[in-house]
DNA sequence: GCCAGAAATATAAACGTTTAACTTTTCAAG
DNA sequence: CTTGAAAAGTTAAACGTTTATATTTCTGGC
């Protein structure tokens, strides 16, 4: 097996100097077209690719996009744990062609991600960074703010400065969600909402409180609960608030496992859904049309910000503003249940 | 902001050489542990992170550890299409406190996927490779052995020569599976199985046959599926098989999201589960105990197989024989349901 | 004290690339 | 034909490491 080209080979097999290899090789003006052509020929012909060690040492570009992510216990296999793993999916697909390659970044808690991104700039070991999980004045946008390092969050913030993002439309979301509730009759909606420090727990919980008002209906925090999101947690909260003296008689759940747990704690406790109350939830998987009984989803396939994720970093690497690269994503209301409750 | 600090700098603080620094850095006993420990010291001082780049220019290695996964639609947001995405985690917990790196590397094909794995090896993109999805005669497998290539499979593979791979134990799942059912009753079997190109499918096939073989029971092709392991393929053959002259009364899911499809259409068809027909799922997911109602699984935390996967990677790039690099996981048998058929 | 050998450290080259600075070639205008 | 400037190409250094080879320093035996 002959040793791997690099611009040396071509250099030598072309009677060209390296200086022109590697200018041809980039497009430079500087050389003849009849002669770049001449290069990329036996490129092409060696199967040279450049050696990113060298590019890299030479100008310090990497190459790598990094993503940051909070995995609280790897040991814990509750559904929806997994969620940051659907963006990769999407995020890959959008720099395929790219030469930028996503690299993971695995730790366990919110300040280890920021020490872990503290690293990454300083030790410059990737040319971007994507992060989740954001929270309102979230330390992490802020350095990397304070430290001019490209980077876009999937979720928005309340920090200062704008930055990139993507993300749903968390507010519009829930008063789609709320205002159709209400409309159908409903007065004691229970939130199941994610971890309170996050931006989007706040923003949904925030759009739940407005409706209500707007509707004139009271607020009351028994119906409101703010966890992890999984199937565990869908059915402790189902376990204790079915048992309120007042139970509600729709449940908003912000994701689909949470919703599954809701339907788990009726099947356990005999209750029936649309009857003694319904299940609503805002996702961005399909799988609650499976579940028994389907149910009605504010639906955004994971594909859109996931890719629009990696598009905006191929662009913000390109040089072009953060305040430009932002999306919110409004989703489809998929109704798959009447959501009104036969006595 | 101070530039990154080398080992020039560190040379410089120190009074000693490049060559020192390095070596020290890299435990040489060349070096006097009074020398070794100054260097130490200021390297921490300093914050100093060896510059990867430099290293790869000079030694070749990468710090990288490429996952080569097929992903045939990324637009398709069908539950089951993420499988691959459980391993990401449990693979980056056991490389966390190591120099290595997961980089993906995601492709539309298998075709693909063996181009991509060329690329990787002829180009020394990375230190070994992980894949998974493996075919009996696995051409990647093959080729990354005649290049002599560290490598990894999440799954095992027919191929003469032995290599590193982490599985679990099909045949066993499945005879445990079909045993339990016949035990309680059960004559028509349904399988459904992922696609018939992949090793793990034909295992679970083969040892479907055999274990109604050894209980005397006839074969019906009628009630042998193959296909995407997605929710809507689990439905799609409950709504064909339960309309046959005489229906399976057990269905044997290969994973968690398919049983999900086959209860839902259980739901549709206004079959009672217990009653009409029982289902059981082989996974590594713990969602089926929130299904309506919770079904049995043989189960396998996701988290073993897939950290196994990232050790195996690291003590084959150390050195070790891949042949002592096999691993085959036996999932427990979680009963939720008396899985017997009450007329 | 001296010497040989071992131990510790230093020097310098190399990995593949880009780029500033320099040299040669080309070509149009006089 | 010159001339001079623009265009095309070359040279050489640099990025941060490691390592073969060379040099210096130390050690103990005499």
């Amino acid at each position: 097996m002959s040793p791997r080209p690099t611009i040396k080979t071509i250099a030598k097999e072309t009677g060209l100097s390296t200086a022109t290899v590697s200018k041809a090789l980039n497009g430079s003006d500087q050389v003849r077209p009849v002669t770049r052509d001449k290069i990329l020929d036996v490129a092409k012909k060696l199967g040279f690719e450049l050696n990113i060690s060298g590019v890299q040492l030479r100008t310090g570009k990497t190459y790598q996009i990094a993503m940051v992510t909070i995995i609280a216990s790897p040991q814990d296999d509750e559904w929806g744990g997994v969620g940051y793993t659907h963006l990769i999916s999407g995020l890959n697909h959008a720099i395929e062609h790219s030469p930028y390659r996503v690299v993971q970044y695995q730790v366990g808690s919110f300040q280890e991600s920021l020490e872990t991104i503290k690293r990454i700039v300083v030790n410059r070991k990737a040319d971007g960074i994507i992060i989740s999980g954001t929270r309102p004045q979230d330390e992490r946008i802020k350095y990397m703010q304070a430290q001019d390092f490209p980077f876009v969050s999937y979720g928005t913030s309340a920090v200062s400065q704008p930055h990139a993002f993507v993300d749903t439309d968390n507010s519009r979301i829930i008063a789609i969600c709320v205002d159709r509730l209400i409309a159908k009759g409903h007065k004691r909606l229970a939130m199941l909402d994610a971890n309170a420090e996050l931006m989007y727990a706040q923003e949904r919980m925030n759009a739940y409180k407005k409706a209500l008002e707007r509707a004139g209906l009271p607020l009351d925090p028994a119906l409101m609960a703010n966890g992890r999101l999984t199937a565990a947690f869908g059915r402790e909260q189902l376990f204790e608030m079915s048992t309120l003296d007042e139970p509600p008689t729709a449940y908003i759940c912000a994701n689909e496992a949470t919703a599954l747990g809701v339907l788990s704690g009726f099947h356990v406790r005999g209750l029936v859904h649309g009857k003694d109350a319904v299940v609503i939830a805002t996702d961005d998987l399909k799988v609650s049309q499976y579940f028994t009984p389907p149910i009605t989803t504010c639906y955004l396939p994971i594909s859109k910000p996931s890719e629009m994720l990696g598009r905006f970093m191929l662009r913000l690497l390109d040089g072009e503003a953060p305040e430009k690269l932002q999306k919110l994503f409004v989703p489809d209301l998929i109704e798959r249940s009447a959501d009104v409750l036969t006595k």
